[in-house]
RNA sequence: GGUCAUGUGGCCGAGUGGUGAGGCACAGGUCUGCAAAACCUUAUACGGCGGUUCGACCCCGUCCAUGACCUCCA
C-alpha cells in the first residue's frame, strides 16, 4: 500500500516516489506579510503540514521549505507603481522592515497555535535579492527575458513556442492554452513596455518614492512577482524537487510563471507532484482581500469579528479543515466550526480515556468487533494513502470513539477486543491524532492547582449528594457550568470535567 | 467571453454502479435524584430532464444554478 497523490499537472492520482528516497524536498508558497494572515490562509499551511508530518511517518527525510514573501508586489500592475510593503509603511508609519517584521511574528505565532510544525527553511524574497538577481540574468543570456526601461520581463510568446516543441507548453499546469490567454488579457498602462501582454515582470524599476529597493544591473528596483519562488526553490531543493505545494489560487499565473522560469534555466521541468488546497469559502464566496470577506486568523482564536457568534480554539479550526478533503472547497459558519468545536472535544475525551486503558483479554470475546476494530483502524493508512483522505480518517475514528465509549460505560465488556487489536487501537490513535494531525489538548496545563480546586467541589457535591442535599450539588455543578465547567457524572460514580 | 470546478438530508462534509461515511443539530429510548455527558434507535439525501444498465447519487448527454481562475490573492 503506497501513497497516492493529486498531481495537478497530470490531473491525476499518481503513486508518490521521491526522487531521491528516502529524501523528499517539498516547496510551499509561503505568506506575503504585508498584512495579516486569515481563515483561508490557514488551510494550505494546515493540509501541507499534516503532508509533511505523514511524509514523516511514512519514514521520509524531508526538506520542507516554506518561503516569506517580504519584498512587495504590486497591488495592480502598472497602475500604481508602489509595493504593498512600501505603501501601507507610509500609512502606518513604520520602516518597512518593521511591518514586514510585525507581520511574520503575527505570522508565526498564529502558526505555532494552529501547532503546525515550522519548515525546515523559511527563506526571505529580501534575503535573497541576489539569487533572484542571477536567475533573472540567466534568463536574459538565454534570450528569455529583455529589458526595457531598467525593468525586465520575461518572454512568454518565445518560452511557449520553443518548449512547446518538447511538450512543455506555457500553461501546462492549470491547463490554459496561450492563444486563448492574448484576448483575454484586460488593457492595462504601461503595457506597452512589454512584448506580449502575457509577458511577466522578474525585475521592476523602482520609482522614487518606493522604498524597497536593491541595486541591479538594471538600475535600482526591486524583483518581480514570482522569481522568488523559482529562486528559493531551486537553492534549496534542487533544480527537480518532490513537491510544490499552494492554494488552487496561485495556480495561474504564479506557478506557471514558475515553471517557465525554473524551465528555462534549468532545461527541465522542476516539479513531480503540485499539490494544490482548495479555498474556504464563506457563504459560498471565496474568502479574500478582494471580496472584503476575510476573517484574521487571530479574530478567529478571539472570537473579535462581527461574522463570529464566539472565539474558536485553534484546534477547533484544525480540526474542522481535516474534516473536508483538501481539494474540495470548505465553507465556513458558525454552525459548522461549533460542530467542528463539540466533536473534537468528544474524540479527544475518548482519546484521553482510551490512553488510560490497559488490555483486558489475551484473546477477544467477541471476535466480531474486534476484526471490526481492527478493520477500522487499518483505515487510517489507507485513506491517508488515497491522496491524504483526512475526512475519512476521521469518520473511522469516530465509529471508533462510539466503541471506546460503550467499553467505557460498560455496554460493551472490555475483553470483548482482544490485546493485539486493543494495542494497535491506541497506538495509531496517538500516531494520527497527534503525530499526525497534529491535534493537540484544548486544556492548557496548568500547574494542578484549578484541578485541585475542582477535585474539592467535586468532593463537596459528592457528599451533598450523599445526603440527598440536592440544593448544594446542583449549585455546584450548574454554577460551575456557568463558569464553563462541565461535569460529568461517570457510570462507575467517578465525576470528570471538561473545560469549555 | 475563455478555461476549469462544483451542486449530497436542517447545517458541515465523505463516498461508491447494487439496502443511505462521519460530525453537529433534531426526535425517541437507556442511564441519572434531576440534568449533562455517554450509549442505543429512528428520520430526513444525493440540482432538473433524458439516456446506458438487471440496477445509478455514483457512467453518458443536456439544461439550470453556484463558484474559482483569466488581475495581487492560500
Amino acid at each position: 500500500m503506497s501513497l497516492k497523490v493529486y498531481n495537478s499537472l497530470s490531473r491525476q492520482k499518481e503513486v508518490f516516489e521521491p526522487i531521491t528516497a528516502p529524501y523528499v524536498g517539498m516547496y510551499v508558497c509561503g505568506p506575503t506579510v504585508s498584512g495579516e494572515s486569515h481563515l483561508g490562509h490557514a488551510r494550505p499551511y494546515i493540509t501541507f503540514d499534516v503532508l509533511y508530518r505523514y511524509l514523516g511517518h511514512l519514514g521520509y527525510k524531508v526538506r520542507y521549505v516554506r518561503n516569506i514573501t517580504d519584498a512587495g508586489h504590486f497591488e495592480e500592475e502598472g497602475r500604481e507603481a508602489e509595493d504593498k510593503i512600501s505603501q501601507k509603511a507610509v500609512l502606518e508609519k513604520l520602516e518597512p522592515m518593521e511591518l514586514v517584521q510585525k507581520y511574520t511574528n503575527l505570522f508565526h505565532w498564529a502558526m505555532a497555535r494552529l501547532n503546525n510544525i515550522p519548515p525546515s527553511i523559511e527563506p526571505t524574497a529580501t534575503g535573497h535579492i541576489v539569487e533572484q538577481i542571477e536567475m533573472i540574468k540567466k534568463l536574459i543570456a538565454d534570450g528569455y527575458a529583455y529589458e526595457v526601461n531598467g525593468s525586465v520581463y520575461f518572454d512568454v510568446e518565445k518560452y511557449n513556442t520553443d518548449f512547446s516543441k518538447q511538450g512543455l507548453p506555457y500553461g501546462m499546469l492549470s491547463g490554459r492554452v496561450l492563444d486563448d490567454q492574448l484576448d483575454t488579457t484586460r488593457e492595462l498602462d504601461n503595457q506597452e513596455e512589454k512584448r506580449n501582454r502575457s509577458d511577466f515582470a522578474l525585475w521592476k524599476k523602482a520609482p522614487p518614492e518606493h522604498i524597497m529597493r536593491w541595486q541591479s544591473p538594471w538600475g535600482e528596483g526591486f524583483p518581480g512577482w514570482h522569481i522568488e519562488c523559482s529562486a528559493m526553490s531551486s537553492k534549496y531543493l534542487g533544480e527537480v524537487f518532490d513537491i510544490h505545494g499552494g492554494g488552487m489560487d496561485l495556480q495561474f499565473p504564479h506557478h506557471e510563471c514558475e515553471i517557465a522560469q525554473s524551465t528555462v534555466c534549468n532545461h527541465k521541468t522542476p516539479v513531480k507532484y503540485w499539490l494544490h488546497n482548495n479555498m474556504i469559502t464563506i457563504n459560498g464566496r471565496k474568502m479574500g482581500k478582494s471580496y472584503n470577506n476575510v476573517i484574521k486568523l487571530s479574530e478567529m482564536f478571539d472570537g473579535t469579528h462581527p461574522l463570529l457568534e464566539q472565539a474558536y480554539h485553534p484546534m477547533t479550526i484544525r480540526f474542522f479543515i481535516l474534516q473536508s478533503h483538501y481539494r474540495g472547497t470548505l465553507d465556513f459558519s458558525n454552525e459548522a466550526l461549533q460542530a467542528s468545536e463539540k466533536a473534537l472535544r468528544r474524540l479527544w475525551e475518548a482519546y484521553e480515556w482510551l490512553m488510560k486503558q490497559t488490555p483486558a483479554a489475551k484473546n477477544a470475546v467477541d471476535p466480531v468487533l474486534d476484526s471490526k476494530v481492527q478493520k477500522l483502524v487499518a483505515g487510517f493508512d489507507e485513506f491517508m494513502n488515497d491522496d491524504l483522505n483526512t475526512a475519512k480518517v476521521l469518520a473511522n475514528m469516530f465509529e471508533l470513539v462510539a466503541i471506546i465509549n460503550s467499553v467505557k460505560d460498560k455496554h460493551i465488556p472490555a475483553n470483548a477486543i482482544g490485546e493485539s487489536s486493543f494495542l494497535q487501537l491506541q497506538q495509531q490513535f496517538k500516531v494520527y491524532i497527534e503525530n499526525i494531525f497534529g491535534l493537540t489538548g484544548e486544556r492548557q496545563a496548568d500547574d494542578g492547582k484549578l484541578d485541585g480546586v475542582l477535585q474539592l467541589l467535586i468532593d463537596i457535591r459528592k457528599e451533598a449528594k450523599a445526603r440527598k442535599d440536592f440544593m448544594t450539588s446542583d449549585k455546584i455543578r450548574n454554577e460551575l457550568g456557568t463558569l464553563g465547567i462541565q461535569l460529568k457524572d461517570e457510570k462507575d460514580g467517578g465525576v470528570s470535567y471538561s473545560i469549555q
